[in-house]
DNA sequence: TATAAACACTACTGAATAAGTAGAGTTTAT
DNA sequence: ATAAACTCTACTTATTCAGTAGTGTTTATA
């Protein structure tokens, strides 16, 4: 399971890059994604760290979106808040620790299964972009509406 | 990530798989397994319980296979330990539970990726069996001696 | 029928992590 | 000067994970 914390993330960020010039206040970004203000607070200052968001402080400041939002896709936003994507910690590349599971990983079944399972997944995050999911809610909004 | 008790289970059944007609004690499968005796002791009556295995007691007794390997897939196994399989609770089926994040769910792309994402984890967990995984294991060990 | 070999069960523990909250500090426009 | 914003540190509280301890029960067999 991800982190509340990544799925919050994932929405303040999908919800920023519906207007990727517009600059966003916490408290606004809070109400409309029903996410503690306190905690989205460090969320929004951890995409900030990891160069995916800018700020300005003072009176006027906010939160904006520092890269386009055709290049920020899931893979990334889910690896700063949770780490490894792999559901095994000998199929990961950056959080790799062996196991003692089994007498010789490199042909081990269970990690090339989770090796797969994970290359699997790591592909359907990276295409999934701020912009393509944009996209997509207009898409799946317009195909409601038609019914 | 998997729990640790999920992966040890799924390396305690594939080594039980490579002789299904086997009966095994615990103490040798901790062993081969590097798998800790008294945590062992629980996953394997968790599995019993889970009509995975069969057991008997006694002197001369222990764990068995009740299923036929081919029958036996990881989803089955990680589901039964660890639970849903989706990242997200919105994208579950039996963990349903709703999130506040989005406005309208059915038109939430986020939980779109990450249903489409859920999918394709079940279906490759529920491809890899038991017979599967023991098969596979013999054909790296193969094409390793090649080399 | 005693006994040793096995599994079965209950209860506890210690460490880590998740999900926040509290409160003070700093920057900036007006 | 002041109010509006972001920034930062430190705490809290509950839960879960990973495992251990100790006892009980069943069964083959000498």
């Amino acid at each position: 399971m991800l982190s509340k914390k990544c799925k919050y993330a994932i929405h303040a960020l999908v919800h920023m890059a519906k207007d990727p010039e517009e600059k966003f206040l916490i408290k606004d970004i809070s109400e409309v994604c029903n996410i503690p203000k306190k905690f989205l607070e460090a969320i929004l200052l951890d995409l900030k760290r990891a160069g995916v968001l800018g700020s300005k402080q003072g009176k006027g400041g906010g939160y904006f979106l520092r890269r386009n939002p055709a290049e920020v896709n899931l893979a990334e936003v889910v690896r700063l808040f949770d780490g490894a994507i792999a559901a095994v910690p000998c199929a990961t590349y950056k959080y790799y620790e062996a196991c003692n599971e089994c007498e010789d990983e490199e042909t081990c079944s269970v990690r090339h299964a989770f090796l797969n399972i994970r290359n699997a997944t790591v592909e359907l995050l990276k295409s999934d972009t701020l912009e393509g999911l944009v996209k997509q809610e207009e898409r799946l909004k317009a195909r409601k509406k038609k019914k």
